[in-house]
RNA sequence: GGGCGUGUGGCUCAGUCUGGUAGAGCGCUGCGUUCACACCGCAGAGGUCCCGGGAUCGAGGCCCGGCACGCCCA
């Protein structure tokens, strides 16, 4: 092996250098002839590529990256996919921008089509309807656009993970996945569909998932209605949302509110509508909130489907998909009632519903009062702004309140970093209110792979969907034909029409470890990565990304789907605020990449702590991007001081040279060695800022002290031995800091390993370091004697320091009065302390104490005569 | 309103399981240096460990109660 050490190495350029190696190279290549046991398997998180890239993605990947350098380094092969999620609405709002295109899906395919725009319509331009085939075309052209600039980000910041594996959740691959998933729940009776309440997002017009709710604070207002009871006496109600009136079912109570105790059973009769319902008790009532008494509406929140399920009470629906008041009256309506409504309500939006009805309850004097303006939370789809209503339809929900315990001790049995963040996943299950609801009125995703008989007069039976056979997937039931069926009986009577939905974004990327696994399409490679060793994620998505998992792995293979979930924390921005595109307060990484390094952004993102939140601090990437400068000169130092003594003899690096006849050196390697004990059950727990701490920690002493006391011996001033000694030493040192840093650090490690190993070695697929490659050597090595050292150095710096002369002024005597038990160590280093302090004399006074406490060192420092101070 | 987390020099954070003299880096101040490193070295100053109670010989840490901030949920 021979050693070549650049004149002046640098950090520039080293990304373009290495990044395009271990492509070539395979450093990264997943050995799929691996046994199971030999393979670790990350469940890496698909980005939706139509968002925005800022360095809370870099942060965490560095997290994922760092374990799974350090994996591979333990000889492990390792299976680390990328994947990217282009699934949903994100990318469907994307394109129809970009292309100035809206989907109908009601129009047939279109050949050859070309978009009016591609980078947005001019001023005045309608957007042109496209079917929904060419819908999808234009969304995949897109994506693979947006994926090419995501993925040039994570090259650059060194992610080791193996490209020709990547997937994205909306090729043909997670298609069948997807659809075969849901076929398969669907056999299992674990996937139904049912007419429910559900969360609709009026402008979306889709149905939104408990996981996609958000409560914002809206103003409101009571106002107080007038009900009548038998005999002629009133019952006042308050609500905020007098227009649900004609929704009214019943009339409800706390059932200890003893103001109604001898009203529950009795009926009350609605205002305007005169429409007869009945007085119930339910603990969900709230006496406190206005009257104490509130009317039940079908639906005018969660609440009231609570307690039209709980009570079993008849559905009143008046607010349609549409965000409108229906054209006609509920059948429970009287004439005139239904004369009422329909002339002045019917086909009204909620908005307008609520001032004509607060009108017409002010002509019949049945508002009592004038409204009371209030401010409450009010339920939003996160991606929404208008308040949702709840509507009655159709959709297809995977069961979950069934598996409810399961569920929860698959969260026991999963290793969570840090752990606390388990009660994350065990609150949101516990707080499940019903089961998952997938069905989305979308185009850009998978589609539901059913279709429904018509019947003679053209009703869909629900009851019994014809189903494609699995061989067939992916199919898209717009385009595709049930089997025994042809495309002309397409929406005929007697003939077949496919669901129209898709399914959400989570029905598919729940499924990531088996995309990525590939799923019966790749038995073996299955075999080999499933169950996941690695889910690494942010905590927000704790209740959707890893739940969904969570529940499909446990419905399809009654296991979990990995073993340990890392949860990394934000970014948060200066003012301490989390760091979030919707804020406007991201920093993008490419522009930091290319300021600090990679290695100095990898440094930053890996200081932090697993799971907490970490400011966005230059400052930290500086430290790093010095930290790196060090290791390319010190490391510049060890090699250029001259080989070690049988520096070829293994590839690790650690050399054959017999043990080193140093204390000073024995000292240090078996400190090296604690070191590597520590690290490597510091990575073993998934915390890579602890070794990445404690290895920075023990680098800078290598290089501030260690290498000062043995330069000049290194040099040869104290005889060829014990210069080998001090060589061997060093090399063996600078091999497994390097080692310990290179998960880390890639990129900067890659190239100094690079300067005394055969091209191709890469340092990423060396050996990660062992304790028994460094105390082979060491013999009975104490580190006390490198402690001694360092303080007496120390002390000897100061006193120069202290009177103003360079560090290379000559000292005339040292005398250092110490106890007993330290006197052997202190006398071990007393040659390199000389050397590295320019000392003439060192003379060691030895008092009678068993103390090993370096504080009971006493170090008298005399300067040679002729200095100043 | 509930859950989880965080609070340590001007700034960013360590301080571990299992209480025992308060740590690092940045910044600041001073000194030095060109033979690995000015993208440098050495040294120094700088802290009411958020507040209040409690158990303990002893608390940054443990217990109780607050406060502030962040995130998630209602």
């Amino acid at each position: 092996m021979s050693i070549t050490v650049p004149n002046k190495p640098t950090l520039e350029g080293l990304e373009e250098k290495w990044a395009p190696l271990w492509e070539e190279g395979g450093t990264y290549r997943f050995d799929r002839t691996a046994p199971r046991e030999g393979v670790y398997s990350i469940d890496t998180p698909p980005l939706t590529v139509s968002g925005s890239l800022h360095v809370g993605h870099a942060f965490s990947f560095t997290h994922t990256d760092t374990i799974a350098r350090y994996k591979r380094m333990q000889g492990l092969s390792v299976f680390y996919p990328m994947g990217w999620d282009d699934n949903g609405l994100a990318t469907e709002r994307r394109v129809q921008n970009y292309f100035g295109v809206r989907c109908d899906p009601s129009l047939p395919y279109q050949a050859g089509f070309a978009p009016p725009a591609r980078g947005g319509l001019g001023k005045g331009q309608e957007p042109v309807a496209v079917s929904r085939p060419n819908f999808v075309e234009l969304c995949l052209e897109l994506v693979a656009e947006d994926e090419k600039a995501f993925e040039a980000v994570w090259r650059r910041i060194g992610l080791s993970c193996d490209w020709t594996q990547y997937y994205t959740t909306i090729d043909e691959s997670s298609q069948r996945a997807s659809q075969r998933g849901f076929l398969r729940l669907l056999a299992q009776g674990q996937a139904y569909s049912a007419e429910a309440p559900t969360l609709w997002d009026v402008d979306f017009r889709t149905a939104v998932a408990q996981a996609e709710l958000e409560d914002r604070e809206r103003p409101g207002a009571y106002h107080q209605l007038v009900f009548h009871l038998a005999g002629g006496s009133e019952l006042l109600i308050d609500t905020t949302r007098p227009e649900l009136l004609p929704a009214c079912v019943a009339v409800v109570a706390h059932p200890d509110d003893e103001r109604f105790a001898g009203l529950v059973g009795s009926t009350a009769r609605t205002p305007l509508f005169d429409v007869e319902v009945p007085f119930v008790a339910h603990p969900l009532a709230q006496p406190d909130k206005g009257t104490g008494a509130a009317m039940i509406c079908t639906f005018g929140d969660t609440t009231d489907v609570t307690w039209w399920r709980e009570l079993s009470l008849p559905v009143r629906a008046v607010v349609g998909r549409d965000g409108r008041l229906a054209g006609s009256a509920p059948a429970a309506f009287s004439d005139s009632a239904t004369e009422l409504y329909e002339s002045k309500l019917g086909g009204l939006t909620v908005r307008q519903a609520q001032s004509r009805i607060v009108e017409l309850l002010r002509e019949s004097g049945e508002l009592r009062g004038e409204p009371r303006p209030i401010v409450h939370p009010v339920k939003f789809y996160e991606k929404g702004d208008r308040p949702l209503e709840i509507v009655t339809s159709r959709q297809w929900f995977f069961r979950t309140m069934a598996h409810r315990d399961s569920l929860l001790d698959r969260g026991r049995e999963l290793t969570w970093h840090p752990p606390y963040m388990a009660a994350r996943y065990t609150h949101w299950v516990e707080g499940l209110t019903g089961d998952w609801l997938t069905s989305r009125q979308r185009f850009f995703g998978v589609p539901f792979p059913v279709w429904y008989r018509l019947s003679e007069s053209g009703h869909p039976d629900y009851s019994d969907p014809l189903l494609p056979v699995e061989a067939d997937l992916p199919v898209d039931p717009s385009t595709a034909c049930p089997p025994g069926y042809s495309e002309d009986q397409r929406d005929q009577p007697g003939g077949f029409t496919g669901d129209p939905d898709v399914m959400d974004t989570w029905a598919t990327s729940s499924l990531t470890p088996q995309i990525a696994g590939r799923w019966e399409d790749d038995p073996d490679l299955f075999s080999r990565v499933f169950p996941m060793d690695l889910r690494p994620q942010a905590h927000d998505i704790i209740r959707t990304w890893l739940f969904a998992t969570i529940v499909r792995s446990h419905l399809e293979f009654g296991s979990l789907p990995w073993a340990h979930a890392a949860i990394s924390g934000w970014i948060l921005d200066p003012d301490r605020k989390k760091m979030s595109k919707s804020r406007g307060n991201v920093v993008t990484p490419m522009d930091l990449l290319e300021k600090y390094g990679s290695d100095a952004v990898r440094y930053w993102a890996a200081s932090a702590r697993p799971g907490t939140d970490t400011a966005f601090d230059e400052g930290q990437m500086k430290i790093g991007r010095k930290l790196a400068i060090k290791i390319l000169n010190v490391s510049r130092f060890v090699l250029a001081a001259g080989p070690a003594p049988d520096a070829d003899a293994d590839a690790a690096g650690a050399g054959d040279a017999g043990p080193p006849v140093e204390p000073v050196d024995a000292a240090l390697l078996s400190l090296l060695a604690e070191l590597v004990t520590e690290v490597t059950a510091a990575f073993e727990g998934y915390d890579y800022a602890r070794a990445l701490e404690r290895t920075e920690a023990f680098f800078w002493d290598f290089c501030d002290d260690y290498v000062e006391l043995v330069k000049n011996r290194a040099y040869g001033s104290l005889g060829e031995l014990r210069a080998a000694s001090a060589r061997a030493t060093l090399h063996t040192a600078l091999s497994a800091l390097l080692r310990l840093l290179a998960p880390v650090l890639p990129f900067v490690t890659e190239e100094v390993w690079s300067w005394w190993h055969e091209a191709g070695a890469s340092i990423h697929r060396a050996a990660w370091p062992s304790v028994g490659e460094i105390t082979e050597r060491v013999g009975s090595g104490d580190g006390l004697v490198f402690d001694v050292a360092r303080r007496a150095l120390a002390d000897i710096r100061k006193r120069k320091t202290e009177a103003g002369v360079s560090l290379r002024a000559p000292v005339a005597s040292v005398v250092v009065t110490t106890p007993k038990a330290l006197a052997p160590s202190i006398e071990a280093a007393a040659d390199d302390l000389c050397q590295a302090g320019t000392v003439e004399t060192l003379d060691v006074v030895a008092f009678d104490s068993e103390s090993r406490d370096i504080d009971d060192l006493k170090i008298e420092v005399e300067l040679a005569a002729g200095e100043p101070g």
